[in-house]
DNA sequence: GTTATTTGACCCGC
DNA sequence: GCGGGTCAAATAAC
């Protein structure tokens, strides 16, 4: 670039508006290849059961399937990246240089078993707002960014703090009196603590947790647990960011009390609970333009974050709803037409994604909200979903 | 060996 | 400067 550059010209300021949103269109452009990738991945079998045409190899079905792991890890590490970025563009104009780090394919084991009788959880208020995470840096600990200048945004002119999207809600939690469990309470997400703060007038420390994935995987939940100043059987958890990562979550133990009717507040507690629902191995069924059925085979307890892909309404381009590996093959739905072609399905059943429709194209419409329509009802009895394809929610 | 937690230092916005 | 949030070295746990 020996191009001579310009001072700061005031003009220079919606000039890089402009690029923003430019770069915006081309990373959600890139997001959606990406997931579209990620689709094809899941339909593609993994090598161990694909049929042995003449392979001459060995072939241990372990390598298999660490190379189906491995690629479906690189997928999501892609689209978490394009997440991030996203959201990063979304917060401040400040941001840190990249850290590509290399790491190895480390295996994330989370450790769900951990035994812990859940007791009398109950999961009591949810509030949204909007949030002024300081934050968004990728997680990579500081460790190559010293060199390059990273003072390009220092200057900050536009100051168009942007306000955040990046989801926050709260959950009041009650443990039960007697019981030894503390902070950490097992919520299906395995976190880690990395810090603890005194906060000025409250009783006990705030504690700092984020996902354990977030090297592995780019994922950029956070949560803090603070304990109730005068109750101190009652954690006041906020979450900060939904899941990227794939997780498991924990097989629920015995005796899940009868399920709060779970007010429907907003569309984040909506998705949480659309996911905490297809956690508990409801069964989903898919209903066509003829009026055949899909069924989409109960999730055992597998699951992936991300999103759905479901088209608007008036979506010509054709989307799809994919539950993905470890499925051998996957259910595969077109809703444009209300064609449908499906494959059949296994045991586990992943959700890649969630929560929004975004359509392939750059420059269309902007993601549309998942249509959920009113499945507050299903909260009561998650047993079966319904997807009208006609009518373009679950019902 | 590895990964998690603890804990004071550090950073940043107010 | 203050306070909340994060980092990272030391330490603990595995």
């Amino acid at each position: 670039m020996a191009h001579h550059h310009h001072h700061h010209a005031a003009a220079a300021s919606s000039e890089w508006e402009h690029k923003c949103g430019s770069l915006a269109a081309e990373l959600t452009a890139g997001r959606d290849v990406a997931k579209q990738l990620q689709l094809i991945l899941s339909f593609i079998p993994p090598p161990s059961s694909v049929h042995h045409y003449s392979s001459s190899f060995p072939s241990s079905s372990s390598v298999a399937a660490e190379q189906a792991t491995t690629r479906e890890v690189l997928v999501q590490k892609i689209l978490a990246s394009y997440e991030n970025a996203l959201s990063m563009l979304s917060t401040t104009p400040r941001m840190m240089p990249a850290q590509h780090h290399h790491h190895d394919p480390n295996r994330d084991h989370h450790d769900l078993g951990s035994g812990h009788d859940d007791g009398d959880i109950g999961t009591v208020v949810t509030m949204m707002s909007k949030s002024s995470p300081p934050g968004t840096r990728s997680g990579s600990p500081g460790s190559e960014d010293s060199d390059s200048g990273h003072d390009l945004f220092k200057d900050t002119t536009s100051s168009r703090k942007r306000k955040s999207i990046i989801p926050r809600w709260t959950h009041q939690v009650r443990v039960g009196p007697g019981m030894g469990l503390e902070g950490p309470l097992d919520d299906g997400f395995s976190w880690r603590k990395y810090g603890q703060k005194d906060i000025l007038g409250a009783k006990y420390p705030r504690g700092y947790y984020r996902c354990t994935l977030r090297n592995v995987q780019g994922c950029l939940a956070t949560k803090q647990v603070q304990r109730s100043d005068d109750d101190s059987t009652v954690f006041e958890i906020t979450y900060r960011g939904r899941h990227t990562c794939t997780q498991s979550p924990p097989p629920n133990n015995t005796a899940p009390p009868p399920s709060e009717p779970a007010m429907p507040a907003a569309d984040d507690r909506q998705h949480e609970q659309l996911l905490l629902n297809f956690r508990r191995g409801l069964n989903v069924v898919g209903v066509t333009d003829d009026g055949s059925e899909f069924d989409y085979s109960p999730p055992t307890s597998t699951y992936a974050g991300g999103s759905l892909f479901f088209p608007p309404p008036q979506a010509t381009t054709a989307a799809m709803t994919s539950f993905a590996p470890p499925c051998s093959s996957v259910y595969h739905h077109s809703f444009s037409g209300g064609a449908a072609s499906s494959s059949r399905s296994n045991d586990n059943i992943k959700i890649i994604s969630y929560g929004r429709e975004q359509s392939t194209t750059a420059a269309a419409a902007p993601p549309v909200d998942f249509p959920f329509g009113n499945m507050d009802h299903l909260f009561d009895d998650p047993t079966t979903f319904t997807f009208d394809n006609n009518a373009g929610f679950f019902s």
